[in-house]
Formats: structure tokens, C-alpha cells, sequence
DNA sequence: ACAATTTACCAAAACGTTTTGGTTGTCAAT
DNA sequence: ATTGACAACCAAAACGTTTTGGTAAATTGT
């Protein structure tokens, strides 16, 4: 069924009945109603390619999913899953094209861009893993490509973005630790040319002078992506260093096991002599041996509230938006109160 | 750019550059590097919905991802990312449009197989966590979209799939347990009205006959999809009913958790008192405590064998192909041998 | 040397929409 | 009675390709 025998059908023109669907005022509700019901009845929907070629209107978001570096492990991405399903509702009502391109390696990501908006013309971009300072943006701004960040950058004034409140998690984290007398409190991070990485840094130095609490050399340590067994090794090493260390606080899921691993080699009893706590950790809540303590963050929310930015910067008088993640801490008993 | 302003830098017809780009035989093969040699100059490349237009062909690959039932749980979602991450490299280089969808219920997942072919139009579908019977099947049938399955169905005579090789894998596994002198071994599997679960019942069942191993009653447990505490559950109150089981196989690795936790609370040692072996495991692998011995098959070649198969599907004179997956076994030590 | 075939190209139609720039008829204001 | 505004509709152009149905020139076969 294509809209010229539709509007046949209704002894109507093509235009009308575009225009009828199109929810123009230049219709009237008597007849726009007709036609829609012409329309359910005979199971018409545009044809999504002439749509997008008459309009000049490509009504696709664009997704690239890196799988290198921080996403090289299995675990990192239940995260974009969580993301990407809260959009999906949203997705499927306004009749979105959602285009998801995977990345292997750098040059990869890059091409992938590049194809999204040169071959497969995307008009929305949801850009993540954003760098301190990411080369990605002026690429989207030159190309005019409307776009959402999931995590804040640097180099970029004027922007819309969702992210989850870094600073606010690890001050959050320290507040509890120090409810539980922590004081000598290690943090192992993750580089920090990853702008979440670089604001945690920011907020557990910002905690310890806040709180007034000296910062004991060797405690804080930002590793680059790794499998547990390597951070492992370089948590065993800091533990060692400094064995007074009485909390450890993990910026992600793989390295909070390997504190496990850290611990377990040292005979530090997790939850009694030492205390952990990582963030997120939607697959090692149900599998490490303890189970963390952990700080998590509603992805989903996060995911819904991008595409609705995105979707909202159609109007003609869009002002720039964001949207802060509130963080929960989670206690599953690997924090203990320290005696000292 | 566009190929009629292309066209005029080369002063040729739209048609030649059109046939030249497209790779046909009625342009000179020197005519035909010029064209290239300028489409590459000047950044061309065919709008995308123009094409798909005037073509009638959408080029679109289809795929849904169910976010319910079986694949609620984080763990299983990496099987699919590893699949779809396989077929990236086919899908840049030939210009497909990759289409995927999420679903959160039954009825979400039936709409968006038919916004995908009413709606986007899509001509190609990757179908995968098969039932032995399937309702998929005969819509897609009934809808001419080219389709490959993941995994066999059994209402479905004549058609193309991947998949393990579930019967073989369990075989495998059962080969490797008897030859470590266990007996009594129990298999948690999932429902079967999946079709790989059963497969895998048939693999377990004929394994015995074919070793002339007596059946213990209870020795066989289908489970929903579950968290692994409540897979903890039941398998523990089998190890109860049934003391002798000396090894444990479970089709997926959440179960394989939860074995792990029933042993636990049993005070069976994991690879002194009692094997545990399990299928797959990409995430168990770096986290559980014991490490378990798994079996693993080439997902990512899988996904590739699909998109190939997908594509040789626009030949002619087509016939049905096929491709098993070939399983191995990974030692991580939560497997002994038996001393009766 | 001429017909038949092949090679290399092209103009115009087609794909199914949206958008532009109208027209017609009705009603209220003067 | 005329003008202006508005409501409701429409014909035709435009979007950027691919495909159809050619033609003219070059090559081959007899």
C-alpha cells in the first residue's frame, strides 16, 4: 500500500493525506481522522526511504560501539546495554532509525564516523567515552550533526549532554568510608585522558582536603584498561607499599576483582581487615566471591534522558541541556567499620 | 556532492557514472577507473536512501534483541555482542545497513519484527534464540525477507542456519568426564523449549546410552532463566537427593554460579568432591571463585558465517547453507578425576 | 563489402514520498 | 457589496538515485 492508492481510497490527493499524517493544521480533524483510520485499516506506513529522501531528513542516531581499549572486556559493555535499552521505547514511537556501527580499533572508530555521516547521512549522534580533550567533537560540530555526549568533555563550552555525577559518586563513597573511620583510603583509577576518570581524581582529592585528611603517597594509582589478574598485580604492590591501608575504592568492575585477587594473596580478609568498594558492578554483584559493595548509577534513565535531549533539538528554539545521574551506594558488606 | 554534479566533472551521463560505480559490464573498464578515481576525489558516495529508493532494495539487515526471559540476565548479552561484533568488518565493507532493536516483552519483540519488515522495510534478518517451534519462522516466510537462524528450529525444513554443535559439545564434555572416571554426572539445563537446550538434553541422554552409563533419577534438572540463587536453590536440594554426583554440567553460565554457591553451602570442594564444567563463560571466566573449566565455541566466527551466508543468499541460484560451530574444552581446573 | 554482433554510452522514466505555491469557498468586517 | 482573512484542499516540482530501452560506433564473421 503506498499513498497514492491510499489516497485514492479516500478520494483525497497525495498531498492532503501527507499532510493529514504529517499533523499539519491545514487539514481538518474530520478528515485527518478519516485518513488515519484509512491508513491503520489498510496498513499503511511511508516508505521510510522516500521519506527520508523528500524530506532531506534522515531521522537516524547514530551509535558507534568501541570493543578496544576500555571496552575490550566483556563486562564494560552491559553498561551501553543498559544505556541503549532505556532508549528503546523511545525509539520505536517516533519511528527512529537506530544505527549502531562496532569498532575494533581506533582508525575503526574513526572510519565509523565518518561512515555514519558521509554514506548513511545520520542527523543524531549519541557520543560517549569522551576524552579530556576529544577530537570527535569539532568532527560532529564541523559536519553539523546534532548530538548528545554521555559523559562531559573539556574542549566544548556550548553542549547538551547526560552524564553520571563522577565528583559527587566519589565524594558520596568517601563520606561513607569516613562515617566507618576510614582515613587511610586508597583509590586505584582509571587513566585519566578519560574525562570520568580525571573528575573521580578530582573529587577524592577534593574529599581528602575537605575532610582535612592527609593524602598518604602511593594511594592513589590510575591503571589503563586491564584484565583483574594485571590490576591485581599493581593492587597487591600498592597494598604492600602502604599496609595501612584500610579501604579501596575501584573506579570499575574488573579491577575491583582484582583487589579480590589482591587481597586474597595478601590474606587480608575483605570486609574485615580491608574494606572495598567499586563502582557500578552489574555483573559482579551476582558473581564475585564476596560480592562488593558498590556505587551505581541508573543507566537506563541515562539512556532515555539523551534521546529525548536529542529528539527535543528538532525545535527551532532549543536551548542546550544536561542531565546528572544520582548516584546510590549499594551495601553488600565488603565495607567494614575500622577500629583503628 | 552529488552524482550529477559528479557527472558533469566528468562529462558523462548520470547513468554511466551510476553503472560505472555500480560495477557494470556495459562500461569500459577505463571509463570506469576515471569514475572511481573522482568519486574518491570528491568525497561521492550515493545517498543512501535515493538508493534504496529508486533501487527497491533496502539492503538492511534486521535484528532483534530480546532483553526479557533468557536474556534478562547481564551475563548472556555478551554472547550476542561477541555474534554481532563478528560480522562488523562484512557489514562496513558492503555497505549494509545494520538494524537493531530491543525488546523488553514477548509482544514488544513481535512489533518489532513487524515494524522492521512493514516499517523500515528490511529484506535481511538474523533470527536467533530459536524455539522448537517457532512463530517467527512462518511470518518471516510468509513476509519474503531473506533470513539466516542462529541456532535450528524444528518447524523449519528447508533453510539456512549457524549454530553450536550442542549435541557434539555435550558429547564432548561427557567424553572428558568419563575419561576421568566420573559416572554419576548431572546436567542443569535450561527449559527446552529452546531449541539448544534441547539439543543438549538429546546430547546427555544419548551420551549415557551410547556409554551404557546408568540414568540416576534426578540427575536431569531443566530450569527457567534464573538468577543464579535461585539455580543455587534447586541444584542443591539435586546434590542432596542424589550424594553421589560427583560432577555437574550446566548449560549456562549463571547456573554454573549458582553450582558453585550450592557447593558452597554443601562444603563440597569444587575439583576435589565435585566437577563443575560449564558452557560458555566469557564473564565466569575472570570472575568466578573457583575459575570453571568451560566449553566455548567461536561466536564471533559465527556471526560471520551468518552475514556471509546472508549475502551469498542474493545469488541466483541459492542453495541452503549451513555452518556448525566446532566446541572446545577449557581446563580451569574445576574438573578431577574421580578416585570412586 | 555488408550484415550481425558487441561495445560504450545516454535520455528519460521510475521509485514514493514531502514541500512549494498555489486555488476555491466561506465567513466576518467594513 | 466589497475586501480580507482564513480554512481546506490540491497539482506539480523536488529529493538523488537506479533501471529501462534505447543509439551510434566499432568490431567481427562471411
Amino acid at each position: 500500500m503506498d499513498i497514492r492508492t491510499l489516497s485514492q481510497k479516500l478520494k483525497l490527493s497525495i498531498t492532503t493525506v501527507s499532510r493529514a499524517l504529517g499533523g499539519y493544521s491545514d487539514v481538518s480533524e474530520k478528515t485527518r481522522k478519516r485518513v488515519k483510520q484509512f491508513a491503520k485499516k489498510y496498513n499503511y506506513s511511508p516508505n521510510p526511504h522516500a521519506s527520508r529522501l523528500a524530506s532531506g531528513k534522515s531521522n537516524t542516531l547514530g551509535f558507534v560501539l568501541p570493543l578496544y581499549g576500555l571496552n575490550s572486556n566483556n563486562l564494560n559493555q552491559t553498561s551501553f546495554f543498559e544505556f541503549i535499552a532505556g532508549m528503546t521505547n523511545i525509539i520505536h514511537s517516533e519511528n527512529l532509525q537506530f544505527f549502531m556501527m562496532f569498532a575494533n580499533t581506533v582508525e575503526e572508530e574513526k572510519k565509523a564516523y565518518e561512515k555514519l555521516i558521509y554514506v548513511q547521512k545520520v542527523d543524531k549522534i549519541i557520543l560517549h567515552n569522551l576524552k579530556t580533550k576529544d577530537p570527535r567533537i569539532p568532527f560532529l560540530k564541523k559536519n553539523q550533526v546534532k548530538f548528545v555526549t554521555w559523559g562531559r568533555s573539556q574542549n566544548l563550552k556550548n553542549y547538551s549532554w547526560v552524564d553520571l555525577d563522577n565528583e559527587e559518586s566519589v565524594n558520596l563513597i568517601m563520606n561513607y568510608l569516613i562515617e566507618k573511620n576510614h582515613s587511610n583510603i586508597a583509590y586505584i583509577n582509571i587513566v585519566e585522558n578519560y574525562n570520568f576518570a580525571f573528575q573521580r581524581k578530582q573529587g577524592y582529592f577534593n574529599s581528602l582536603k575537605k575532610n582535612k585528611i592527609k593524602f598518604h603517597k602511593g594511594n592513589y594509582i590510575s591503571v589503563k584498561t586491564e584484565a583483574p589478574e594485571q590490576s591485581a598485580l599493581i593492587i597487591k604492590k600498592m597494598l604492600i607499599n602502604n599496609p595501612k591501608i584500610t579501604a579501596l575504592i575501584c573506579s570499575t568492575e574488573y579491577s575491583g576483582v582484582g583487589a579480590i585477587k589482591a587481597c586474597g594473596a595478601l590474606g587480608k580478609k575483605i570486609g574485615k581487615d580491608i574494606s572495598i568498594i567499586t563502582f557500578d558492578g552489574p555483573v559482579a554483584e551476582t558473581l564475585t566471591n564476596p560480592p562488593l559493595t558498590a556505587i551505581t548509577h541508573p543507566r537506563k534513565q541515562l539512556g532515555l534522558k539523551a534521546i529525548e535531549i536529542l529528539l527535543s533539538m528538532d525545535n527551532k528554539n532549543y536551548k542546550h541541556q544536561s542531565y546528572l545521574a544520582k548516584p546510590e551506594i549499594i551495601d553488600r558488606g565488603s565495607v567494614h567499620y575500622n577500629k583503628e
